[in-house]
DNA sequence: TAAAAAAGTAAAGAGTTCTTTACTTTTATA
DNA sequence: TATAAAAGTAAAGAACTCTTTACTTTTTTA
């Protein structure tokens, strides 16, 4: 699954520790939700998705795979 | 989190086995998920949202609580 | 280009999601 | 009401999410 949290992120001119703070994770998840190492949680996605004012589908990219 | 499976599920006309079957879970799963066990992950709420032809917003409620 | 800031990465550990197996309880129907 | 179908639940284990600590690499800027 791909996702724009890097680009949404600088859009708003922070850095991944301020952006961490701002969502109350850890730097390094951050760091590894936006290089694609795991997905967030549900619970996860949402709390980003608020920040940026998103909606889930147009922060996280579920390419729906065919068999 | 609150989702509406359940209710959603019960107007395709499906049981829990054969919802689960369809979107490639077990039915322990399903039920978890639709008791409130625990929530799904962020790939799991895209297929089951996928499944109904809703969003991940409209199949599972974030309540933000403000503490 | 040297120093500082930002980001990548790794490993160990805690907690969460999901599976399988199996049994119990509830709900629907003959 | 007896049986069948559907749903609840539990436990052990695999895989995934997230943390902390700590170090390395990359990018920015003085």
């Amino acid at each position: 699954m791909e996702n724009r949290v890097e680009e949404m992120r600088k859009n708003l001119g922070l850095n991944q520790e301020a952006f961490a703070r701002a969502i109350k994770v850890s730097r390094q998840t951050v760091s590894s939700i936006e290089n694609g190492k795991y997905n967030p949680s549900l619970e996860l996605a949402f709390v980003i998705a608020d920040f940026f004012g998103k909606s889930i589908e147009e922060v996280f990219i579920h390419e729906k795979r065919k068999e």
